[in-house]
DNA sequence: TGAAATGTTGGGGCG
DNA sequence: ACGCCCCAACATTTC
């Protein structure tokens, strides 16, 4: 009879799960382990909205394991190896498994872990779970890795599709447990009681996400590539926190993608669309572990030269705030801040109109959403804002100014979305809803921060400096 | 996974 | 009826 630790971090689900299927398939009992480590070397420690999410996570994931006579036990300390060594010893455990993250500093932080723990004579295995495709198993002819989005997602293909979802496996109980800390002492909660929106738009944990995945397949995935770029209505998948927290993973997305339409995804429209959406988070991961300083220097050197501007503190928080005087920017920016998430086409826009009209560095959005967004996502944040700002990897011409006016007409025509999260405008027709300025009766809504026109000028006489470069 | 400027085309009004 | 112009609609180019 051995024991083995099962370490959930970003793989917060039990189906689907290759380490905690392997641990109970080669131990008799298996001691699920959450460990919470705020002081370890790793930067980009998840933001409030984060905290949140895994706070409830992390309670959901406990009562699924108690349903089946198991349960979480849950840890903190400065250093992860210290605990699970602790908890080794306690239990006697001769493996630990756990399913691979693949930011830079995680990476090293496991590698160290697992010889260390291996030097102590004990299994330590890492397993693939988070994504379809490992970023050090795919590069150019020329041995170099993809820089293009659409060259990476065609030689994807070729590998695909994935292996099929792993079963729920049976969980066997240790004779005695040990000890667990309540999930209330990690003070993941605000202390100051700001979330009720998360509660309103969120219900995290895995039974949650997969009945989130049966709504998308069953009634917006045929339609995806036409409605997902409308904000305003349901038709997007919004699954990207149970993504980002591993409720569930792109294999089992794959494989009901392909269940809803006959077996055929990629012959589907709407489907192929969408599995190119989860295309781009693979893309997201692999352009992170290629280029790690990429979260907080421009992957194109030249950019460092960008005359950005020099004191930017109120326009960032007229930006921050959705005050900028730019419905579907202002939109965005109020459905971020009370629901902890924002439509996608809308995150291009605000972060063009951030990075472009306000001439305000790119890493200030991405700390902004970083510390907002319930799917902070250190690889897609970073391959978002780097994209926008046109200095990444398959980079959009740094000219792609987006015009929160024309976006507004094309994707929200008839101001639903902007009527839902501006109520000072309530009263301004639809015609009139994307340009206020040119309505008599505006309430308390502000006028425009700045000129469109004049700092999209402004953006691309700033681009000429840093052209040559 | 833009937007604006510029070019082309074709139908209709009108002398 | 014919040619000319206008301009909306669409396509292409440029930033």
């Amino acid at each position: 009879m051995t024991t083995a630790i099962v370490w959930f971090r970003r793989d917060l689900r039990l189906a689907d799960n290759p380490a905690l299927h392997r641990a109970a398939s080669e131990h008799q009992r298996v001691i699920p382990v959450y460990l919470h480590t705020p002081k370890e070397e790793i930067p980009w420690q998840p933001g409030a909205a984060s905290r949140w999410w895994v706070h409830h996570s992390l309670a959901a994931l406990d009562s699924a394991l108690q349903q089946r006579g198991s349960r979480l036990i849950i840890r903190a300390g400065d250093s992860s190896l210290v605990t699970l060594r602790d908890l080794i010893r306690e239990t006697g455990a001769t493996g630990v498994y756990w399913n691979r993250l693949y930011e830079p500093a995680t990476l090293n932080r496991d590698r160290a872990v697992k010889a260390a723990l291996r030097a102590d004579g004990l299994i330590a295995e890492s397993h693939q779970a988070a994504l379809l495709i490992e970023p050090w198993t795919l590069l150019k002819a020329d041995e170099t890795p993809y820089q293009v989005f659409t060259p990476f997602w065609k030689a994807c293909l070729q590998k695909l599709p994935p292996a099929v979802p792993l079963p729920i496996p049976p969980l066997p109980a240790p004779d005695r447990w040990p000890y667990s800390l309540p999930l209330t002492a990690l003070e993941l909660l605000p202390r100051i009681h700001w979330d009720d929106g998360l509660t309103a738009a969120w219900q995290p944990g895995e039974s949650s996400a997969l009945a989130q995945l049966d709504w998308f397949c069953e009634s917006a995935l045929t339609g995806y590539a036409k409605w997902r770029d409308w904000p305003g209505r349901d038709g997007v998948s919004r699954l990207s926190p149970h993504l980002h927290f591993g409720e569930l993973g792109p294999r089992q997305i794959w494989a009901a993608a392909t269940e809803a339409t006959d077996g055929d995804p990629l012959g589907d429209k709407g489907a192929e669309t969408f599995l190119r959406e989860i295309g781009w988070r693979e893309f997201a991961h692999y352009v992170l572990y290629h280029w790690p300083h990429t979260p907080e220097q421009p992957l194109q050197e030249r950019f460092a030269a960008y005359p950005w501007r020099d004191e930017y503190a109120d326009l960032l928080r007229a930006w921050q705030r959705g005050q900028t005087g730019y419905p579907m920017v202002d939109a965005g920016m109020r459905q971020l801040w009370r629901t902890g998430w924002m439509h996608n086409r809308v995150r291009m826009l605000v972060a063009s109109f951030l990075i472009k009209n306000c001439r305000i560095p790119w890493q200030e959005g991405a700390r902004w959403f970083w510390d907002t967004l319930v799917d902070a996502d250190l690889a897609s944040n970073t391959l978002g804002w780097q994209w926008t700002a046109g200095c990444g990897t398959d980079a959009a011409p740094y000219f792609r100014i987006f015009n929160p006016i024309r976006q507004g007409e094309q994707f929200d025509p008839d101001g639903a979305y902007v009527h839902r999260w501006i109520p000072e405008l309530a009263k301004l027709p639809a015609s009139a809803i994307h340009q206020p300025w040119t309505h008599s009766t505006q309430g308390n809504y502000p006028a425009p921060v700045v000129d469109f026109a004049a700092s999209r000028a402004e953006a691309l006489a700033g681009y000429e400096r840093v052209k040559a470069g």
